[in-house]
DNA sequence: GTGGTTCAATGGTCCAACCAATTTCTGCAC
DNA sequence: GTGCAGAAATTGGTTGGACCATTGAACCAC
């Protein structure tokens, strides 16, 4: 019955490396953008290989938690933990409208929800932050006559991170990120992401007032607008076949 | 304006060798499970040294496309094109309550928009293989006297499936590894699940009769049932500090 | 058939060397 | 001293060859 008996494994030395390397990153307290020890050295104090030392390091750059660049060194690309779970997300034939769409389902779903938490959970402290800034978004679109990507974005990222969750803001810029892989533009609409405008202060509004129904129904009226401009992004150009 | 030239690579062996695999599959039309070539064919027949090969190959296992069985080989664990999205997602810390309860509230998000996506497109195939995994998740209900953990997920997994959109199956799936990462019966609570049991087949009517707000609405409902039993659970140890 | 044994194939590890990009040091001109 | 070009050291990337550990199939004795 008990059909649960773990495989055993008596060699898994590139994980070990990968373990002890995490453990090494912690105890120096080694934050992104911090190089660690090269990779002859780690070889030579892990008694291993410098092959296996560099599978390991292999893995951990595909992942995204380290980058390595010839004749420098080799750095850390964000935090690393030795009890670390990680999740390929894959998306196939990801640069098309679907993959764009597939991403936008997410956030709705995220979005939505972390408007109402944080409408719930937010202090006095979490929401001047949030008001500041939306207050820069507000003054980038006046001044540029238009949306700005890099100060919308954090805005939804202080939402995010006030929810009280931090998966939240882990797993949207995920999606964030392969929002963006792409286009810069996307799909050559030129106002886009002009009429979500509006929602980002009415969404505020409703956190504020601690409303978390309210919060995610103007939540929701964001990513509606959204979606509009992307598919009517993709109704302008006919044929978007880049296979 | 245009500063997005691509870095010309001069030295990107790893990932020509990559590139020209996914085409090898595709050209073979090679499924999961699978068997690629001999990493030391590979290195020959491409030209590279097989040490080039083996770091490629460790991307993709690092990424989960593949999986290497030393004295037997290396296999294909699920589909392969060359023009694939990669989006590692790497959560930290979630083995504590606190943990388990943030998974859950990206669960409770997850779970009522795939649960109502779901019941606006899934088929009559869809609708009948979600059924199946009803049946036996009822059925092991009543020989087992309780919950089945994984019966009970392959019936999830089929709703997320039927969504339209792998992205939540993905996420999702990471979401149910931590929760089941140190807590086989969470919190010691002998019945965890039980009261959820109903709501599998609430969802399930709604879906079929494509209700898209119903099934939104019992999704939420079996969520709030996990949240409470695992609030008693919490309630019951009063001391859970295993750090 | 059952249960070992042998043996070839395959991934895992190691070593030593060299290549290519980057950084650092050195020494010269001023 | 300062500035800068070129040499030298550092570091990741690649190569080729060797050996180990595991797997699975063929084979054999019983």
């Amino acid at each position: 019955m008990t059909d649960f008996l773990p495989p055993i494994q008596t060699t898994a030395r590139d994980d070990a490396v990968l373990k002890a390397l995490a453990g090494f990153v912690r105890q120096e307290a080694l934050g992104p953008g911090e190089k660690l020890p090269t990779e002859r050295i780690l070889a030579e104090r892990l008694k291993v290989s410098r092959n296996t030392v560099r599978e390991a390091l292999t893995r951990w750059e595909g992942l995204g938690l380290v980058e390595r660049r010839q004749g420098s060194g080799t750095y850390l690309k964000a935090a690393v933990s030795p009890d670390m779970l990680h999740m390929p997300l894959t998306l196939a034939g990801g640069n098309d409208f679907a993959g764009l769409m597939a991403t936008l389902e997410i956030r709705r779903a995220l979005e939505a929800e972390a408007a109402a938490l944080c409408a719930i959970r937010a202090g006095k402290a979490e929401i001047a932050e949030i008001e500041r800034k939306l207050d820069l978004m507000e003054e980038a679109f006046r001044t540029r006559a238009g949306m700005s990507s890099e100060e919308d974005w954090e805005f939804h990222q202080a939402v995010f991170r006030a929810s009280g969750n931090p998966l939240f803001e882990q797993i949207i810029a995920a999606m964030y990120e392969m929002f963006h892989r792409f286009w810069e533009h996307p799909l050559g609409v030129r106002d886009f992401g002009h009429a979500s405008f509006p929602y980002h202060r009415t969404i505020f509004d409703r956190i504020a007032a601690h409303d978390p129904e309210g919060a995610r129904a103007e939540a929701l009226k964001l990513i509606a607008t959204v979606e509009d401009d992307l598919k009517r992004g993709a109704a302008n150009l006919k044929l978007s076949d880049r296979r």
